[in-house]
DNA sequence: GATGAATGAGCCTTCATTCAT
DNA sequence: AATGAATGAAGGCTCATTCAT
């Protein structure tokens, strides 16, 4: 239980700096690193810039501090289903959460698809981290669930690839998309939609099990 | 033949302003409009910062300029195939071009993508002069091939967005998939086998023909 | 009394913009507007570059507040003397008045010289907010003074530049008359006998009155 | 006889050198020597900025051969009159002179005006070559035509920067002028009546051989 | 003789950062 | 804890000047 950690006296300092890693989250996501003003995160936190340089050293570590709170839940959220139950379901279940948690930090996958494009420096950390375990467990998952690999060895990177596509992709590109299409691809149907595209992916990744389920 | 056109005077001036423009893009599609010193695209040309604003009014207009020079042979593609003939093969073809040139201009799918991110001034325009006249194409295609749609009318966003996500989006967040892979996205193989994906979803969006064929 | 208002609170923001003020006056009254270097105006202040933009927004601004404060002083002077009582006495007192004031900020006089020297873009409004509205009064109250112009009327425009010459002029090619003579044209003697000439003009311009009084 | 000089072949060279010339003193006159950009000297001259490196060495040198041009004919004026005959006469004669020649060059007024307000460092060459010879020659006319002084000697500053307000000031300033009345303190008239006015002053000065003339 | 093309230095302005209050 | 005020360094852009053609 981390409740103790939630009830946490909630200081004034706290709220400031929840307050200023919020916008910046949100400026950086759009900006990137060196494209951003530090002007502009203060301004967005309502905050005076000095104030900023209390809670963190630079903008770069502001940047840090911005990544590492994208990346925690999703680590943790990775680790519980990482001692739970296997099988195709789990797996559903475990994008699905990673779907409705990148809904409700949208800004988060941007940051992920800036440094990706910009082959920034925290691009490995991100991969090793986050990105490699939960797809490896989830392909490990496949595996596990027949004796012939639900595909193509080959295809692996493929499958891998679509899944990022799927999941981060469609919250980083979502202002093409809104251009695109002129309604938003961060709606709650959209969303659903999408989650429930992914999981269809996945049941056919688990060909006798899925089978065994419609049986 | 347009050997008349390629043969025209290459002046000094012209390879210049060539060399500025891939320097630029290359750039520009790491860190953006706001995110480019314009220092280190006068470094990665070879030239003088001051040699620079010879060739163009500001980083603005160079910036207008590498987006152009990106689209325009992209929408030549598509007039191409506009007046041409129709159904899953024409479509495939369109889309086996499409993935051979950006995979000759990788830079140019990430400064799309960092539009989109960035919610960048350009992407209506970049959306509306060729994102949505290659994709509604295929899609006029596709409805064309059989009474009923291919699919859920509901569908046709994921649908449309899928394949943004498999050929943009392959080339844009390519550093990301070296960093997890080891390989490189935009080897010959690779694409090959990425189009070769993108082939084998277009034909079964054509059952019908798809089935004509191979009968 | 005006004591409260210079009691005004003066914080040291006030003091940096005041002290900005003076060095760029002294600056541009030397090049002029697109003369002047920005470092210049920031050494003379004893300020860092960065600072002036604290308080203007640029370099123009710095020069348009500048000649507001010149001019303001003038203005107000004019005013004071618009409602007060006329005659010969009181136009010299005017004009004694004025070269009191252009000879504490005899910069000013220069800028006025730069901007018509350079037929700058803030001339007309100098001359219709200051220079017009002064000569104009003198003019009037000479034509009062006497049924017949004191003068031809076709002179009036000599009357007129001869004492934009002899105020204006005095201060602002002072540094000519200082090599040709090696004394000081901003000398309290200097400018008190080139008070007493002005004098002297303006008498000679109420004939009337000037041998009334002498009676 | 100097028609030799005059009739000189005139080359092409000699044709660009002067247009180079007459382009840069109109620019000089305005923005002043670092306030000029060669870009607009060339620009009205109608040549290539690389050609105005042909026939000068540097900006600075071009500014240098403007005034020199401006200063010659002037000091060959003077020195006709200083072996010529005397008398109040011969200077009235000798302003009238000037103020054709200055009218004739008004550039050249502002460019004195300009070296004088920002305290240039050709402005002891522009005193002694020019103003000093050209002034003291009229004084010692006056200090002959009678035993006394014709004015109290403490006024002599006083009557010299007054003849420098009427002549040099009237075309410097000239603007300020056209500004202030709407019409042209360089048109004939004026000039004209601003000659007469100089030399009604002089012949002021010089009270016994005026009182001659009128007998 | 003239110019198109190029450049190092410098200019105006803004940035990230610091410090006294 | 927060901010107004200040600054060194850097950013975009322009300048005076050079040189190959």
């Amino acid at each position: 239980m981390n409740q103790v950690e939630e009830r946490a006296p909630v200081s004034r300092a706290d709220l400031t700096r929840e307050k200023i890693l919020e916008a910046a989250e949100v400026v950086f996501a759009r900006r990137g690193l060196s494209g951003t003003r530090v002007r502009e995160i203060a301004e967005a936190a309502g905050v005076n810039v000095a104030t900023l340089y209390i809670y963190f050293p630079s903008k770069k570590d502001m940047y840090e501090a911005v990544l590492e709170s994208g990346v925690r839940p999703l680590v943790e959220l990775m680790s519980e289903f990482a001692a739970g139950e296997r099988g195709s379901r789990a797996t559903e279940l475990l994008f699905t959460r990673v779907m409705q948690h990148l809904g409700t930090r949208p800004y988060f996958s941007r940051l992920v698809y800036l440094e990706a494009i910009s082959e920034g420096s925290h691009l490995p950390e991100l991969v090793d981290r986050w990105l490699r375990p939960i797809l490896e467990h989830a392909l490990g998952e496949a595996r596990r669930g027949t004796t012939a690999p639900p595909w193509e060895e080959s295809l692996s990177p493929l499958v891998v690839t679509s899944f990022i596509h799927l999941t981060l992709g469609h919250f980083a590109i979502a202002p093409l998309f809104r251009e695109f299409f002129g309604s938003d691809p961060l709606s709650d149907e959209w969303i659903t939609q999408q989650t429930k595209f992914v999981a269809t992916l996945i049941r056919q990744m688990f060909p006798q099990i899925a089978e065994a389920q419609q049986a």
